[in-house]
DNA sequence: ACCTGAACACCGTTCAAGT
DNA sequence: ACCTGAACACCGTTCAAGT
């Protein structure tokens, strides 16, 4: 909950954004098990001043996730102005995972690691989901897909992508899965 | 490594046993934050002991992992014996899947959670695919799946699947990610 | 208001002492 | 050989003191 109630202070601002950025590259980098020290340091600040804007790790991680997800929504929002209904659909997922393929956090939230309480996620979730819903009733009314599917597939076969993005990093990589979950989604 | 060179003691075998079953019931219950120290507790052993048959947690799950391993191989030969090529394919996966469904920690291991070195899993893992491979190939001879299915796609699906089932819960449920991804596997 | 870092708590791991 | 648990180390989190 990146709370911005009152503006802060300048100085406070400016090392929330420290904070916000050093946390991202930290975790992207090692995953979840970066350290609150460091990411302290590496934004320049006392732990203190860590703790008083996220209480928790997990809290920190979260504000990263929605960020995550609003850019989730902004793509897909790209998406709705492909012409071939189907393309639209597979370009948003395409582009979704390709924007979080450097960030191993993520990946990681995005399966739900932990258990996190996912604090205030749902907002974003349902405004990315109000996107998706009209990309899939549009190819849905096309006949480029299943009649069956769902928003609710749609964050299923991302999770399931996200996983073997983390998993396997050869060359047969999450690619072949989007591939073959996309497969999937034509009318039999 | 559940390393079994020279028979243990019958007392050290027994404890070994019941450090073995202790884990699998925490880890499961608790996913991969289950504590080393209340797993000996569960064994009714010093943590000493723990530490003297698994030098880390790592290692412990380790070997829980590849008891699954080891297990799915059992029923991936079963499966070899179902008639239909596609249903042999397709229950293999189904039945794998639904033997892990209450194993927490298996499915963050899965996922590769904690970047885990899993010491010797290859072993478990090629004999495994040996049997994948030849189900596999059966049901290409059929025509019934597409013609460049790989073993690496099995393991592929089973961790997008194995990733839906730690994620959610509803009754959308993993089972619907397999449906998906099993209809993608239809030659075109 | 906000910053700092020493201190605390928790949990994985070690090791000296015991059988 | 094997067992035990007190002690240590590491890292997330708190809080008293300072501006």
């Amino acid at each position: 909950m990146t709370t911005e109630q009152r503006p802060l202070r300048a100085d406070a601002q400016r090392n929330l954004e420290r904070i916000t950025a050093s946390a991202q590259v930290l975790f992207a980098e090692r995953g979840t098990r970066a350290q609150m020290e460091d990411i302290a340091a590496h934004a320049g600040v006392g732990i203190g001043t860590l703790y008083r804007r996220f209480p928790t790790k997990e809290a920190l991680i979260t504000a990263l996730v929605r960020q995550r997800f609003q850019e989730f929504a902004a793509i897909a929002a790209e998406c709705e102005h492909i012409t071939d209904p189907y393309e639209a659909l597979a370009t948003s997922m395409r582009r979704q995972a390709e924007s979080i393929e450097g960030d191993a956090a993520f990946q990681l939230a995005m399966m739900n690691i932990d258990n996190f309480s996912w604090d205030g996620i749902d907002e974003d979730k349902s405004a990315l989901n109000a996107i998706l819903s009209r990309i899939i009733e549009r190819a849905q009314a096309a006949g480029a897909v299943r009649a069956d599917l769902g928003v609710e597939d749609y964050g299923m076969m991302m999770c399931g992508t996200t996983a073997t993005m983390y998993f396997m990093h050869g060359e047969h990589g999450w690619q072949r899965h989007l591939d073959l979950v996309l497969a999937g989604l034509k009318p039999s």
